[in-house]
DNA sequence: TCAGAATAGTCCTTGACGGGAATATGTCGT
DNA sequence: ACGACATATTCCCGTCAAGGACTATTCTGA
Protein backbone atom coordinates (compact mmCIF):
# COMPACT_ATOMS: atom_id res chain seq x y z
CA UNK A 1 0.00 0.00 0.00
CA UNK A 2 1.12 3.88 -0.99
CA UNK A 3 -0.14 5.53 1.61
CA UNK A 4 1.92 2.93 4.21
CA UNK A 5 5.10 3.57 3.15
CA UNK A 6 4.08 7.47 2.86
CA UNK A 7 3.39 7.50 6.74
CA UNK A 8 6.68 5.75 7.52
CA UNK A 9 8.48 8.32 5.88
CA UNK A 10 6.40 11.16 7.29
CA UNK A 11 8.71 10.83 10.14
CA UNK A 12 11.80 13.06 10.35
CA UNK A 13 13.81 10.54 11.74
CA UNK A 14 12.78 7.82 9.89
CA UNK A 15 12.72 9.60 6.67
CA UNK A 16 16.60 10.74 8.25
CA UNK A 17 17.10 6.93 8.32
CA UNK A 18 16.17 6.55 4.82
CA UNK A 19 18.34 9.04 2.88
CA UNK A 20 21.46 7.60 4.73
CA UNK A 21 20.54 3.99 3.19
CA UNK A 22 20.87 5.81 0.12
CA UNK A 23 24.43 5.00 0.10
CA UNK A 24 24.08 0.98 0.82
CA UNK A 25 23.44 -1.04 3.46
CA UNK A 26 24.85 -0.25 7.07
CA UNK A 27 24.73 -1.63 10.37
CA UNK A 28 22.63 -0.43 13.10
CA UNK A 29 25.54 1.23 15.03
CA UNK A 30 26.34 3.20 11.64
CA UNK A 31 22.77 5.17 12.14
CA UNK A 32 23.10 5.63 15.76
CA UNK A 33 27.03 7.25 14.87
CA UNK A 34 25.81 9.15 11.96
CA UNK A 35 22.48 10.04 12.55
CA UNK A 36 22.93 10.97 15.83
CA UNK A 37 20.20 8.60 17.97
CA UNK A 38 19.82 6.61 20.28
CA UNK A 39 20.13 3.00 19.63
CA UNK A 40 16.66 1.81 20.79
CA UNK A 41 14.71 4.35 18.40
CA UNK A 42 16.92 3.60 15.50
CA UNK A 43 15.69 -0.30 15.83
CA UNK A 44 12.04 0.66 16.57
CA UNK A 45 11.92 3.02 13.29
CA UNK A 46 13.94 0.06 11.69
CA UNK A 47 11.50 -2.21 12.95
CA UNK A 48 8.23 0.20 11.18
CA UNK A 49 10.40 0.53 8.00
CA UNK A 50 10.72 -3.23 7.25
CA UNK A 51 7.26 -3.53 8.51
CA UNK A 52 6.04 -1.52 5.38
CA UNK A 53 8.44 -3.17 2.85
CA UNK A 54 11.24 -0.04 2.90
CA UNK A 55 14.10 -1.96 4.15
CA UNK A 56 15.30 -5.44 5.01
CA UNK A 57 17.61 -7.01 6.94
CA UNK A 58 20.38 -9.40 6.32
CA UNK A 59 22.82 -10.77 9.74
CA UNK A 60 26.47 -10.17 9.47
CA UNK A 61 28.09 -11.79 12.47
CA UNK A 62 26.68 -10.44 15.33
CA UNK A 63 25.44 -7.26 13.52
CA UNK A 64 22.68 -6.88 11.03
CA UNK A 65 23.07 -4.87 7.51
CA UNK A 66 19.51 -2.74 7.06
CA UNK A 67 19.01 -2.04 2.85
CA UNK A 68 16.68 0.12 1.56
CA UNK A 69 14.45 -2.02 -1.03
CA UNK A 70 13.81 -1.30 -3.97
CA UNK A 71 10.07 -2.41 -4.42
CA UNK A 72 8.25 0.28 -2.19
CA UNK A 73 10.45 2.86 -3.88
CA UNK A 74 9.42 2.43 -7.35
CA UNK A 75 6.29 1.75 -6.18
CA UNK A 76 6.14 5.80 -5.04
CA UNK A 77 7.57 6.97 -8.24
CA UNK A 78 4.92 5.14 -10.11
CA UNK A 79 2.66 6.60 -8.52
CA UNK A 80 3.65 9.86 -8.67
CA UNK A 81 4.15 9.39 -12.35
CA UNK A 82 0.46 9.56 -12.58
CA UNK A 83 0.85 13.43 -11.30
CA UNK A 84 3.25 14.31 -13.39
CA UNK A 85 1.10 16.35 -16.19
CA UNK A 86 0.34 18.70 -13.28
CA UNK A 87 3.77 20.24 -13.44
CA UNK A 88 5.69 18.72 -16.27
CA UNK A 89 5.27 20.43 -19.43
CA UNK A 90 7.09 17.96 -21.54
CA UNK A 91 4.95 15.98 -20.13
CA UNK A 92 3.81 14.26 -23.76
CA UNK A 93 7.51 14.40 -25.32
CA UNK A 94 8.93 12.46 -22.51
CA UNK A 95 6.51 9.99 -22.67
CA UNK A 96 7.40 9.32 -26.08
CA UNK A 97 11.05 9.53 -24.97
CA UNK A 98 10.01 6.18 -22.69
CA UNK A 99 8.57 4.72 -25.06
CA UNK A 100 11.60 4.98 -27.22
CA UNK A 101 13.74 3.14 -24.64
CA UNK A 102 11.54 0.54 -24.46
CA UNK A 103 11.51 -0.18 -27.99
CA UNK A 104 15.14 0.06 -27.80
CA UNK A 105 15.47 -2.42 -24.85
CA UNK A 106 13.50 -5.21 -27.23
CA UNK A 107 16.27 -4.99 -29.75
CA UNK A 108 18.72 -6.05 -27.44
CA UNK B 1 10.28 19.90 3.63
CA UNK B 2 9.65 16.60 1.88
CA UNK B 3 8.82 15.06 5.09
CA UNK B 4 5.69 17.24 5.83
CA UNK B 5 4.33 16.23 2.31
CA UNK B 6 5.01 12.45 3.08
CA UNK B 7 3.34 12.83 6.60
CA UNK B 8 0.36 14.92 5.10
CA UNK B 9 0.62 11.53 2.31
CA UNK B 10 0.45 9.19 4.98
CA UNK B 11 -2.70 9.45 6.81
CA UNK B 12 -5.64 7.38 4.40
CA UNK B 13 -8.07 10.19 4.32
CA UNK B 14 -5.89 12.43 2.82
CA UNK B 15 -4.32 10.36 0.52
CA UNK B 16 -8.00 9.03 -0.72
CA UNK B 17 -8.87 13.25 -0.98
CA UNK B 18 -5.69 13.66 -3.05
CA UNK B 19 -5.90 11.31 -5.77
CA UNK B 20 -9.82 12.49 -6.00
CA UNK B 21 -8.58 15.53 -6.55
CA UNK B 22 -6.21 14.33 -9.37
CA UNK B 23 -8.91 14.76 -11.92
CA UNK B 24 -9.18 18.35 -11.14
CA UNK B 25 -10.34 21.21 -8.57
CA UNK B 26 -13.32 20.34 -6.65
CA UNK B 27 -15.91 21.92 -4.36
CA UNK B 28 -15.45 20.66 -0.77
CA UNK B 29 -18.95 18.79 -0.94
CA UNK B 30 -17.82 16.88 -4.24
CA UNK B 31 -15.39 15.23 -1.85
CA UNK B 32 -17.52 14.33 0.70
CA UNK B 33 -19.86 12.76 -1.42
CA UNK B 34 -17.19 10.97 -3.64
CA UNK B 35 -15.41 9.75 -0.41
CA UNK B 36 -18.51 9.24 1.67
CA UNK B 37 -16.49 11.33 4.26
CA UNK B 38 -18.36 13.86 7.00
CA UNK B 39 -18.01 17.56 5.49
CA UNK B 40 -16.26 18.78 9.20
CA UNK B 41 -13.06 16.50 8.45
CA UNK B 42 -13.01 17.01 4.86
CA UNK B 43 -12.42 20.59 5.61
CA UNK B 44 -9.70 19.33 8.23
CA UNK B 45 -7.65 17.16 6.32
CA UNK B 46 -7.86 19.87 2.87
CA UNK B 47 -6.48 22.70 5.78
CA UNK B 48 -3.76 20.04 6.21
CA UNK B 49 -3.52 19.53 2.80
CA UNK B 50 -3.38 22.97 2.22
CA UNK B 51 -0.50 23.90 5.06
CA UNK B 52 2.00 21.67 3.50
CA UNK B 53 1.22 23.33 -0.19
CA UNK B 54 -0.20 20.54 -1.71
CA UNK B 55 -3.46 22.24 -2.27
CA UNK B 56 -4.82 25.66 -2.80
CA UNK B 57 -8.07 27.04 -2.64
CA UNK B 58 -9.82 29.66 -5.08
CA UNK B 59 -12.96 30.93 -3.99
CA UNK B 60 -16.43 30.40 -6.54
CA UNK B 61 -19.55 31.77 -5.00
CA UNK B 62 -20.31 30.30 -1.71
CA UNK B 63 -18.22 27.48 -2.45
CA UNK B 64 -14.22 26.78 -2.69
CA UNK B 65 -12.46 25.17 -5.16
CA UNK B 66 -9.51 23.15 -3.68
CA UNK B 67 -6.85 21.64 -6.61
CA UNK B 68 -3.74 20.08 -6.15
CA UNK B 69 -0.77 22.17 -6.97
CA UNK B 70 2.17 21.22 -8.52
CA UNK B 71 5.10 22.08 -6.41
CA UNK B 72 5.24 19.61 -3.77
CA UNK B 73 4.41 16.80 -6.09
CA UNK B 74 7.41 17.84 -8.75
CA UNK B 75 9.40 17.53 -5.23
CA UNK B 76 8.54 14.18 -3.97
CA UNK B 77 9.35 13.28 -7.53
CA UNK B 78 12.47 14.61 -7.77
CA UNK B 79 13.25 13.00 -4.39
CA UNK B 80 11.81 9.50 -5.53
CA UNK B 81 14.60 10.35 -8.46
CA UNK B 82 18.13 10.21 -6.59
CA UNK B 83 16.60 6.68 -5.34
CA UNK B 84 16.46 5.59 -9.11
CA UNK B 85 19.27 3.68 -9.23
CA UNK B 86 18.08 1.15 -6.61
CA UNK B 87 15.29 -0.32 -9.17
CA UNK B 88 15.80 0.98 -12.73
CA UNK B 89 18.29 -0.79 -14.52
CA UNK B 90 18.38 1.94 -17.00
CA UNK B 91 18.96 4.05 -14.99
CA UNK B 92 22.32 5.35 -16.52
CA UNK B 93 20.88 5.57 -19.74
CA UNK B 94 17.84 7.71 -18.60
CA UNK B 95 20.29 10.14 -17.39
CA UNK B 96 21.85 10.54 -20.82
CA UNK B 97 18.13 10.74 -22.11
CA UNK B 98 16.94 13.55 -19.50
CA UNK B 99 20.35 15.28 -20.21
CA UNK B 100 19.70 15.33 -24.10
CA UNK B 101 16.33 17.09 -23.14
CA UNK B 102 17.92 19.53 -20.95
CA UNK B 103 20.15 20.34 -23.97
CA UNK B 104 17.71 20.97 -26.67
CA UNK B 105 15.34 23.33 -23.72
CA UNK B 106 18.18 25.14 -23.93
CA UNK B 107 17.99 26.01 -27.65
CA UNK B 108 14.73 27.17 -27.40
C1' DT C 1 -32.86 41.44 5.81
C1' DC C 2 -33.93 36.61 6.24
C1' DA C 3 -33.51 31.58 4.94
C1' DG C 4 -30.72 28.32 3.39
C1' DA C 5 -26.61 26.40 1.46
C1' DA C 6 -21.44 25.69 1.61
C1' DT C 7 -17.68 25.59 4.44
C1' DA C 8 -14.81 26.40 8.64
C1' DG C 9 -13.91 26.18 13.48
C1' DT C 10 -14.38 24.43 18.42
C1' DC C 11 -14.66 21.10 22.19
C1' DC C 12 -14.15 16.65 23.61
C1' DT C 13 -12.61 11.95 23.80
C1' DT C 14 -9.77 8.30 22.42
C1' DG C 15 -6.13 5.83 20.41
C1' DA C 16 -1.66 5.83 18.38
C1' DC C 17 3.15 7.35 18.27
C1' DG C 18 7.66 8.85 19.64
C1' DG C 19 11.21 9.31 23.10
C1' DG C 20 13.78 7.90 27.41
C1' DA C 21 15.42 4.42 30.46
C1' DA C 22 16.12 -0.01 31.64
C1' DT C 23 16.31 -4.72 30.33
C1' DA C 24 16.40 -8.83 27.34
C1' DT C 25 18.20 -11.55 23.44
C1' DG C 26 21.75 -13.04 20.58
C1' DT C 27 26.45 -13.62 18.86
C1' DC C 28 31.40 -13.79 18.82
C1' DG C 29 36.02 -14.63 20.70
C1' DT C 30 38.59 -16.90 24.05
C1' DA D 1 30.99 -21.17 29.71
C1' DC D 2 32.01 -16.16 30.18
C1' DG D 3 32.46 -11.40 28.99
C1' DA D 4 31.87 -7.94 25.68
C1' DC D 5 29.50 -6.20 21.97
C1' DA D 6 25.37 -5.43 18.73
C1' DT D 7 20.69 -5.24 18.53
C1' DA D 8 15.82 -5.90 20.05
C1' DT D 9 12.08 -5.42 23.33
C1' DT D 10 9.42 -3.66 27.15
C1' DC D 11 7.42 -0.21 30.18
C1' DC D 12 6.10 4.29 31.04
C1' DC D 13 4.83 8.80 29.91
C1' DG D 14 3.67 12.99 27.38
C1' DT D 15 1.96 14.65 23.21
C1' DC D 16 -0.49 14.83 19.16
C1' DA D 17 -3.78 13.76 15.69
C1' DA D 18 -8.23 12.01 14.04
C1' DG D 19 -13.13 11.51 14.37
C1' DG D 20 -17.89 12.89 16.14
C1' DA D 21 -21.09 16.34 17.33
C1' DC D 22 -22.10 20.84 17.57
C1' DT D 23 -21.66 25.67 16.40
C1' DA D 24 -19.97 29.66 13.77
C1' DT D 25 -19.06 32.10 9.49
C1' DT D 26 -19.90 33.53 4.90
C1' DC D 27 -22.20 33.85 0.72
C1' DT D 28 -26.46 33.79 -2.22
C1' DG D 29 -31.08 34.59 -3.61
C1' DA D 30 -35.57 36.39 -2.75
Amino acid sequence: MTHTSFAALGDPNRFRIVEFLRSGAKPVNDIVAGLQLNQPQVSKHLKVLKEVGLVDVQPRGQQRLYELQAAPLRELHEWLERYRQLWDARFDAMDEVIDELQAKEKCT
